[in-house]
DNA sequence: CACCATGTTCCTTG
DNA sequence: CCAAGGAACATGGT
């Protein structure tokens, strides 16, 4: 679920859930989620706090909250989905699920953070921000700047546009899909792309975003853990989207046809992940050994 | 049993 | 010192 519009969605979901509500009590079922922090610790900044705000920075939400009478005394927790982390509200008297990493009994019900494989992060610890390159759908990330970043690495093209310090959000599904939108290699190393070939990159990678916020997700959001509409449960998949695959032009296709041309997609793996291209309409780098 | 999975950090290697 | 590569984290699906 969680790649930089997946976690803009749910952001604006829960946004009008959670603004102004009150953290009444704070859970943490799995101690690691909170780390460098402890439970306890969690539970002594945030209770009693009103949510004031919540943002999205990258694949990162981003709450700030404050005291009952000291609205200036702000304070920002951070909520990282990991890989399979989902985040919803649910009627307080309803058991937690399995797997629950976090939960915050607000006015309206607990929040509840769910995570299987505990990759993800409920913290007070706010440095991974710092480390955050711009968001792609600012301003503030400039062609200048991404061309010099493309410029002065010899990493593999696909690797490069992972890390989240070049562009915040760009996670495995969305890199190989703006890369075959501006008809790049993956294997390319990032320093032999012509400021072109970077311009093009920039712009695909985010219309491939803009889309994928507009159609509510590309991934199945899951939200509504019960079909019905109260407006409380998140999970299934959001109604108004079409299926997944037609947004989805190259990721999870090997051996379909591209398409474009009709070629196969290959599957390769870079990184320990995997990347989806078309051999064809992505021409290989020149072998330089 | 094998291999795959939307992510990040830490440690090692060169 | 730096860039790059790989393991680790943990659970579940096929």
């Amino acid at each position: 679920m969680p790649e930089l519009p997946e976690v803009e969605v749910l952001a604006l979901h829960l946004r009008p859930l959670v603004e102004s509500q009150t953290i009444h009590h704070t859970q943490i079922l799995r101690d690691k989620t909170c780390r460098p922090h402890t439970p306890q610790d969690l539970g002594k900044a945030l209770n009693q706090h009103q949510i004031q705000s919540l943002e999205r920075l990258g694949k990162y939400l981003v709450f700030t909250a404050h005291p009952p009478d000291a609205p200036s005394s702000k304070l920002r927790f951070l909520i990282h989905l990991g890989m399979t982390g989902r985040l919803f509200i649910q009627p307080a008297d309803q058991p937690l699920p399995k797997h629950a990493a976090a939960c915050l009994t607000l006015d309206r019900g607990n929040l509840v953070f769910q995570d299987t494989r505990y990759f993800g992060r409920f913290t007070l610890d706010l440095s991974p921000l710092e480390r955050l390159g711009p968001e792609p759908l600012s301003v503030n990330f400039t062609a200048n700047r991404f061309v010099h970043d493309l410029q002065t690495s010899r990493q593999p093209i696909k690797v490069r546009l992972l890390d989240q310090s070049i562009v915040a959000g760009v996670g495995n599904i969305y890199a190989s899909e703006a890369l075959f939108r501006a008809r790049i290699h993956p294997a390319r190393p990032a320093n032999t792309l012509t400021p072109t070939e970077i311009h093009t990159l920039r712009n695909t990678i985010r219309t491939v975003l803009r889309q994928a916020i507009r159609f509510g997700s590309t991934v199945p959001l899951n939200f509504s853990a019960s079909p019905s509409s109260n407006g409380l449960f998140y999970y299934g998949t959001a109604p108004e989207t079409t299926s997944y695959e037609e947004r989805l032009l190259v990721y999870d296709r090997e051996h379909l046809p591209c398409t474009h041309c009709r070629t196969p997609i290959q599957r390769l793996t870079q990184a320990q992940r995997s990347t989806y291209l078309c051999p064809t309409c992505q021409t290989p780098p020149q072998k330089t050994r």
